[in-house]
DNA sequence: TCTGGGGTCCTAGGACCC
DNA sequence: TCTGGGGTCCTAGGACCC
């Protein structure tokens, strides 16, 4: 049997665990750059708040409700996911890892318990340690697990915690669930399946192989054998490297100048080689891109993008900021209010393994470079050196003013990783 | 005025190989 | 009059996830 658990409201939970005057008050966590609420405490959902609803929309009843609002602090977030995880491990034969704020468990070490109540004890032992309220589904596939857990979430008499024990007790719960709630059926889907009659996840469950298929593709067909309970995936427990890597950002400011575009992406460039380098990868295709808004219709759209390759891989952070410059340079047409750009890294490979060029032989300097700036970084902070390509120099020979970084302006401490940050007792 | 970021997998079609 | 069979790799687009 699996289970699934995942973590209640995550990022509002997080917040409150270091704030608890707000644990009744309604609050929500915002996108980066502060444009729009994708974390919503309970309180805040009930005064229909919507997942993804921006954030100048929410103003007045921000103001009519006093409505609790944080920027998006992934560290703080990262490092509370690690400690529910923790917790989880004591529960479960295998973890997998699923997202920030969900994990796949293995139960077959205690088929032999009661499994609705070693739920029970896992989400009690989880609260009291970690102070982040989760919800448990088990059943005998990773859909159906993910179905229980939707149950369980909906349902307060559960305790949060539900399991289907055998297929029965699983149909009686997806007759009752909307084909767009299963795991794996998005909108696009969703929209066919009720065009074919198809309107709960029982009804999918019946649908014939050979006609999901044709309707989706193999993975649709997979879902509805795993609602009939037949098994199509196990836990995936490999650490893979991944195959592509994104640093982009919406700017806090329209970009309308090629300097700014410049800065902003050789810094995206920046970020995207630190991430290879710290994971220990090297990438070989590298992509750029911007965009204007696709909310402001009244004006000018572009979304552009261009890209470079190099024969062996690379993360140094000089050489791919000079192919992102070229390519901006490249890309840049004036006359148009940019809202966002970004990078993106492909062809990744372990840098230990990287097949070396028959032409191009290793260049241990760079090597050096990347590992002496990383070790600068490291020890005085993020920037302390960089890449001259990622500021502006006004004309008095200072800096200018960023206008495009993103805005970040509700943010909470990082409570667990800093030590300025700590929170402070006063007896 | 203001609307997130980062991933995965599958399929079809085209180019190429022997 | 008649012109093969069996592959791989890459890319773009479309779907999904959190």
């Amino acid at each position: 049997m699996y289970a699934l658990v995942d973590c209640n409201n995550f990022y509002v939970s997080c917040e409150r665990v270091f704030d608890p005057c707000f644990r009744r008050v309604p609050t929500i966590v915002l996108s980066n750059n502060d444009g729009c609420a994708i974390a919503r405490s309970q309180e805040a959902t009930d005064l229909g708040i919507k997942m993804g609803d921006p954030l100048f929309e929410l103003r007045p009843l921000i103001d009519r409700h006093g409505i609790q609002v944080r920027s998006f602090n992934y560290t703080l977030y990262a490092s509370m996911s690690h400690r529910v995880q923790q917790v989880l491990q004591l529960h479960a034969g295998d973890v997998e890892i699923y997202s920030i704020d969900e994990a796949f468990l293995d139960l077959s070490p205690f088929m032999a318990s009661d499994l609705k109540g070693h739920g029970l004890r896992m989400k009690a032992q989880v609260q009291q340690w970690t102070g982040i309220p989760v919800g448990v589904g088990i059943a005998h596939t990773k859909t159906l697990a993910k179905a229980a857990n939707h149950w369980a979430k909906k349902h307060p008499d559960t305790g949060q915690v539900h399991c289907f024990r055998n297929q029965d007790e699983a149909d009686d719960v997806l007759r009752q669930q909307p084909v767009d709630d299963v795991w794996g059926i998005g909108p696009r889907w969703a929209a066919k399946l009720e065009a074919h009659g198809i309107k709960t996840a029982y009804d999918l469950s019946r649908m014939p192989t050979a006609d999901a298929r044709k309707l989706m593709n193999v993975v649709g067909e997979r879902t509805v054998r795993e609602l009939r309970g037949e098994r199509c995936g196990s836990l995936d427990l490999e650490a893979t490297t991944a195959k592509s890597l994104v640093r982009s950002r919406s700017f806090g400011n329209p970009v309308t100048e090629r300097a700014e575009m410049e800065a902003a992406v050789a810094t995206y460039a920046a970020r995207a080689c630190d991430k290879l380098r710290h994971r220990g990868l090297v990438a070989s295709t590298f992509t750029v891109f911007m965009q204007t808004s696709r909310f402001r219709t009244n004006e000018p759209q572009r979304s552009a993008s261009a890209g470079f390759s190099v024969t062996v891989g690379t993360s140094d952070t000089l050489r791919v900021t000079a192919g992102a410059l070229a390519a901006v340079r490249s890309l840049w047409a004036p006359g148009y209010r940019y809202a966002k750009a970004g990078i993106m890294a492909a062809g990744i490979e372990q840098a230990d393994h990287r097949q070396p060029g028959l032409f191009e032989p290793a260049n241990p300097r760079s090597d050096q470079l990347m590992a002496a700036m990383d070790t600068i970084n490291r020890r005085h902070g993020r920037d302390t050196v960089r890449v001259a390509a990622a500021t502006l120099r006004s004309k008095q020979g200072g800096w200018k003013k960023e206008n495009w970084k993103m805005k970040q302006d509700h943010h909470s401490p990082q409570f667990t990783t800093n030590w300025s940050e700590l929170m402070l007792a006063v007896a």
